[in-house]
DNA sequence: TCAATGCTACAATAATTATTGAATTATTCA
DNA sequence: TGAATAATTCAATAATTATTGTAGCATTGA
């Protein structure tokens, strides 16, 4: 991930309300959420939906698919993978015994086990 | 974590100089940085290092030591923890089957094992 | 085609954040 | 104590970000 992408997609998380869509879209997985359903669940107008998702989505962290006159907005899940690699790439330095259980291996998702080492 | 700290946390990475600070900090681990030569490595003042190594201090990620007339940086690797883990926890809705492998678990350091099953 | 619905774009304003230089505090050493 | 060094505080300015209302576009269904 380039530093650049990882900064807007951490800006882009620093906000109250972007967070919690971003939250939302967690949970709701493939299905996805319209952007009504967004606005409400977050307490916000349409305007200002439209106005942080569309940062969520320049972020690479949500995608959009139109749905006759809704829109649907899904979580990118690469977009998150990459942030999260990013921010815990550079740990320790390729020294992982410097810092011990330093990344939440149990907090996640996904199999107990190490992804090929050409992850970036 | 606390969603107020959380984005702090993520406000403060949000930033390219204080990135490139904290990422200093990781890879100098427990040793740590002074603040002249963390303001050197980002190439910024020292005016504007305060400004900054304060911003990653008020968001749990770093600490400060003196030393004589020098002070010393250092990673706050709970605040660190903290906030990996607050980014992760919600993935999936505690139902990691549906996102597959949506954290790095490879990318981080620390033993390639699951923690406690009492992590949400 | 017209009205209604769902959403986005634009513009104005308010609020927050970053940068810079000058002054200030803390420490060391002669 | 006084000079030098390391870092912070303060104030002014510039830049970025968030909010709100209004207008506009796309889609549906009568």
């Amino acid at each position: 991930m380039d530093e650049t992408i990882a900064i807007r997609a951490l800006a882009a998380l620093a906000q109250e309300h972007r967070l919690a869509l971003f939250r939302h879209l967690v949970r709701a997985g493939r299905t996805g959420v319209t952007a009504g359903e967004l606005a409400s669940s977050a307490g916000i107008g349409a305007t200002s939906l439209s106005f942080h998702v569309k940062e969520l989505e320049r972020a690479g962290l949500v995608t959009q698919q139109r749905e006759g006159r809704f829109i649907r907005y899904r979580l990118d899940v690469q977009g998150m993978r990459g942030l999260l690699a990013f921010l815990s790439e550079d740990c320790c330095d390729g020294q992982p015994e410097l810092c011990g259980d330093l990344v939440p291996l149990g907090s996640g998702c996904g199999p107990t086990r190490r992804i090929s080492s050409n992850d970036q």
